[in-house]
DNA sequence: TATAAAAATGTAATCGCTACAAAAGTATAA
DNA sequence: TTATACTTTTGTAGCGATTACATTTTTATA
């Protein structure tokens, strides 16, 4: 994604207030590229931010998916993460060493089959195995 | 996917003893086409076998999904859906009516952009708008 | 500075799933 | 058949992620 210069502002075009543990949670899930948990991100920011409750962590996400500015990684159906990056875009998850890579998709390959005439808002693409490192 | 004619042999065939449960379960899986969850699976099961356990379901998806004669699908972060059709195709989800429909897809049509070189097991392609349908 | 509104926090409750032990069913050998 | 071991099913208890909700803190406004 183009990368966020400016956290205050980019949460205020996207119509929400930019406080303190927001901008952080924010800027938690751009500048690392792990698409992480909400545990995650609370035990990491907790670290600088003490006062953190694990419920501003999980309303901040949900408000972020309302505005659109985030979206949800469903690789593991036992762990859901948080992508600051909302442009069309794969997932790769390496079953050793558990990292996801993320990988560009050329929109006008997508085989949409069948259900070509249907309205599509979005489209999600993930893909296990075994990463080059791994190999 | 090529329809399972006989049950039996086929859980057989994969190393599964084709109890009674798995049987049922399997043949749920396989008749109704709507990727059910563990809880819709065990409603409409209970009806016609009293004694079923949710356990058992639980238990009957978990050796499926080791056998490899069952998927998972994971559109929502909040449900985990079942489907016995292995083979590689897409699923889309209405957002309005929340029917999920299959679609077929071109293997050789898939981007794998800059993972080319990965090892791939599994290919998930999933894509949520409105359905022909609700337009 | 007072008041109202918004956001953050902490606790309790819910729900899906798993662990585990007991009961029921199945296969094997004498 | 009967005894024994093994497998499967069942029910209960427990865990962990998420949500609901009331309280506290912070921010905005008059």
């Amino acid at each position: 994604m183009t990368k966020v210069e400016n956290i205050s502002e980019y949460l205020l075009k996207n119509d929400i207030k930019p406080s303190y543990q927001r901008m952080r949670v924010f800027e938690y899930l751009t500048s690392k590229q792990n698409h992480p948990t909400v545990d995650k991100i609370y035990k990491e920011l907790i670290k600088e931010i003490p006062t953190l409750s694990k419920t501003t962590v999980y309303n901040t996400l949900k408000l972020f998916m309302e505005k659109g500015i985030v979206t949800v990684v469903n690789i593991e159906d036992n762990e859901v993460r948080y992508d600051a990056d909302t442009s069309l875009h794969g997932h790769f998850k390496c079953e050793k060493c558990e990292e996801i890579y993320d990988f560009k998709i050329n929109p006008s390959n997508i085989d949409y089959g069948e259900i070509k005439n249907f309205k599509i808002n979005e489209t999600h693409l993930y893909i296990k195995g075994v990463c080059d490192k791994c190999k």
